[in-house]
DNA sequence: AGCACGCCGACT
DNA sequence: GTCGGCGTGCTC
């Protein structure tokens, strides 16, 4: 053992960009440490929790500013030194601070200084020194009234072992638990701390479906390739079967002892999702949401890590979750917006799966009806692997999707003629109708009919919202509230009118219009109480209502059979809009909900009002359906140079003066940067939001490193600017939304 | 991001 | 007199 000095890098949660060097004591120069560890450390005048990037017997550090950490944390918290490489990967990729990604990846309750239990928790399994004759008489024993007790001891049977929350989501109670446990049915014990092992009855074939030949060349194609990184798109339309093409190739990796992980947007994750894999696999599941508290997190984190986990179903945070046995990554829906965080660390779920895929060297499979035109090009160019679903599995025909010229319609409080006597037809044949307004609230303004004031938030410079149910004005932008006023600010009228519709309202019109029938509205207004939206689901699938109306909220993730006609009110916005992926995300959106209507007997048909019906892009897509529509918008991206077909940064910048948030932006960007172009600084599309002023800079370049470069140069110039502390400001790579 | 320090105004 | 408002600067 020789005796030169240790010298550790530490990752600290603080948005800096830079990590920490401190040094191992004298009392723990015996202590073996590896990249990592979590450590605790005194930083300023508080200790934080960090984790071990590198350890090494050199020091950069003025020895005067050196200190020495305090002690190293259990070994079970550890992350794996893979993981840290990849946290590592991901701070470069978005320069972003390493504290700060590190922090994302650990469970809430591992970046707190206070104790953890990581201790083995309880399960119940089948009692083994029954004799079978002896377990028959007593399961046959049950009196009527203990259902629930035989459906338990069941569906214990069914398993290994079962813990509370399993027990819990399966329906059952406490008092079942218990009372089968008195019987001395069942035996409590702690689960065993072993990594998971495929068996004989781990995968039901029971209701298999036979594949299409499209399914079953895609499930051998990708079977063949599952020990090393390739990456797929599984193109397929909505009932071609895709969870099934999924369900076969997870079925060949756990049969390798391998674990999967499964990301779904955030409202896929739904108990049907789950059912699926639990009816197929009877292997450990777990599900990471945002409905879990603290103590299921670090509980699931802790499974998953010690390799007790097999199937890993997760919304976005779920790309960090410490796999040790990885076998494949699944996208689900690779084109859905929540897999980019929009705040904070901003990355992209379906990006950085690919990086961790490539670094693990594993297969990772994105699947949609409607890909990201990012995806497309890569698919199309050969980066990943294409494959193409083009048949339904039922004989049920697509939905068709019309197209309705406001210009030559009577018109009256948003609703056309030609889809008022469409709802009209759908309702007296006994079907359900969905209607779409992207605008929650009565009306979108409120105005003065002498002077044409209009009320406006303060702090946004945008109009508020009516919400005539709460009596209230609301501000969409940042929320605030008020009274709703009588007379006009300006003039002193008090002739106030609203003025456009917003979902109140069109509920409210439609009850005037159709008094016959019930309607019901989802919004985030509607459905705020916890509970409510499943309430309200359950109560359109048990047909209590028969008009919808709701926002996108209705577009995502939930199938409504009965419903016949779908009317989309107000498309336009889309056509003309200053972000340039809004056509696209029009587009995955009608296709997305043609697909979650009607059904094999009853096909779904889909309206949309428009005041420009002849324009190339809706034209493309009602005629010639997603696929051609989106390769027509691949080749005006490229001829407009942009992503997919270049690179983008946004650097935002805000502060209470519009002054100083552009002459940073600007006095930093003041050079020139090989192969990048820089734009700006120019104010947000919103310039004003909650009181602050807001200004953009846009990198653009065709290869990734010059776009770097570039980052990297303004990001040293803000560090050397005297404003940098006075602007609050940040960087999005490969950014989504361009407009905020 | 915290947290301490420090410099100002308005209170018992 | 001092309590507390939040601008500024620093963190191995």
């Amino acid at each position: 053992m020789d005796n030169q000095l240790t010298y550790l890098q530490i990752a600290i949660p603080v948005p800096m960009r830079q990590s920490f060097t401190y040094a191992v004591p004298e009392a723990l120069i015996k202590v073996n440490f590896i990249k990592g560890d979590r450590v605790l450390v005194p930083f300023g005048h508080r200790n934080l929790i960090g984790v071990v990037l590198a350890v090494s017997h050199e020091c950069d550090v003025d020895s005067t500013k050196l200190k020495a950490i305090i002690e190293r944390l259990s070994d079970e918290s550890r992350l794996s030194a893979q993981q840290v490489d990849f946290l590592s990967l991901c701070a470069r990729y978005y320069h972003h601070p390493i504290g700060d990604v590190v922090t994302q990846a650990l469970p809430v309750l591992l970046r707190q200084i206070k104790p953890i239990d990581l201790s083995p928790p309880a399960c119940w399994l089948k009692n083994s020194k029954l004799t079978d004759e002896e377990f028959t008489l007593a399961v046959n024993g049950f009196k009527k009234v203990a259902a629930k007790q035989k459906a338990l001891l069941e569906f214990i049977c069914e398993h290994d072992e079962l813990t509370w929350p399993e027990i819990r989501m399966a329906g059952y109670s406490k008092a079942q638990l218990n009372a089968l446990l008195g019987k001395e049915l069942i035996v409590e014990q702690s689960v065993k701390q072993e990594p998971f092992v495929c068996k004989e009855n781990s995968i039901n074939h029971d209701d298999k479906p036979q594949l299409s030949v499209e399914q079953s060349l895609i499930v051998s194609s990708i079977s063949q390739q599952l020990n090393s990184f390739s990456c797929h798109l599984i193109d397929g339309i909505t009932g071609s079967g895709k969870t099934e093409v999924y369900l076969q190739i997870i079925e060949q990796v756990l049969q390798q002892n391998k674990q999967v992980l499964v990301l779904v947007p955030e409202i896929g994750l739904t108990p049907q999702t789950l059912s699926r894999f639990e009816k197929r696999f009877r292997v450990p599941v777990v599900l990471h949401h945002s409905g879990l508290n603290d103590n299921e997190r670090l509980q699931t984190w802790h499974q998953t890590k010690q390799g007790r986990s097999a199937i890993i179903i997760a919304t976005r945070s779920g790309v960090f979750t410490p796999l040790v046995k990885p076998g494949i990554i699944i996208i689900d829906e690779e084109h859905d917006g929540s897999l980019k965080q929009q705040e904070g660390f901003r990355y992209h779920a379906r990006d950085v799966a690919i990086l961790r895929a490539r670094q693990l060297d594993i297969p990772i499979v994105l699947g949609t009806a409607t890909p990201s035109l990012e995806s497309l090009q890569n698919a199309l160019t050969g980066k990943y692997q294409y494959h193409q679903l083009t048949k339904r599995a039922g004989k049920s025909n697509k939905a068709s999707l019309t197209l309705i010229d406001m210009a030559k319609e009577q018109v009256e409080f948003g609703l056309s003629g030609t889809l008022k006597k469409a709802i009209e037809d759908t309702l007296k044949r006994g079907e359900q109708v969905l209607i779409f307004l992207n605008r929650r609230g009565f009306a979108p303004a409120i105005s003065c009919q002498e002077c044409n004031w209009i009320c406006e938030c303060q702090r946004c410079n945008k109009s508020y919202t009516l919400h005539q149910g709460q009596n209230l004005l609301v501000c969409h932008h940042c929320g605030s509230q008020k009274r709703i006023i009588r007379q006009c600010d300006n003039c002193g009228s008090v002739r106030i009118k609203p003025l456009g519709q917003g979902t109140e309202q069109l509920e409210q019109r439609l009850v005037e219009l159709f008094p016959d029938y019930s309607s019901v509205r989802i919004d985030r207004d509607s459905t705020r109480r916890k509970g409510e939206l499943a309430k309200l689901l359950q109560q359109v699938s048990d047909k209590e209502h028969q008009i919808l109306v709701g926002t996108q909220m209705l577009a995502k993730g939930h199938h409504f059979p009965d419903v016949t006609l779908v009317a989309v009110l107000d498309v336009d916005g889309a056509l003309f809009s200053y972000d340039f992926r809004a056509p696209e995300h029009m587009a995955q959106l009608l296709v997305q909900v043609a697909g979650r209507a009607g059904r094999e007997s009853k096909p779904g048909r889909v309206m949309v009002q428009t005041q420009y019906p002849e324009h190339p892009l809706l034209q493309d897509l009602v005629q010639n359906g997603y696929e051609h529509f989106a390769k027509y918008a691949l080749i005006e991206r490229e001829q407009a140079m942009i992503p997919p077909f270049a690179f983008q940064a946004l650097f935002r910048a805000e502060a209470n003066y519009p002054s100083t948030p552009q002459t940073l932006l600007r006095e930093v960007s003041q050079q020139d940067f090989v192969g990048c172009m820089v734009s700006g600084p120019i104010a947000a599309a919103q310039e004003k939001k909650a009181g602050k002023y807001r200004f953009h800079l846009l990198l653009q370049a065709k290869d990734r490193k010059d776009l770097h470069r570039a980052v990297q140069q303004i990001l040293a110039n803000i560090a050397n600017h005297a404003l940098n502390t006075k602007v609050r400001w940040s960087i999005d790579i490969d950014p989504q939304e361009l407009s905020w």
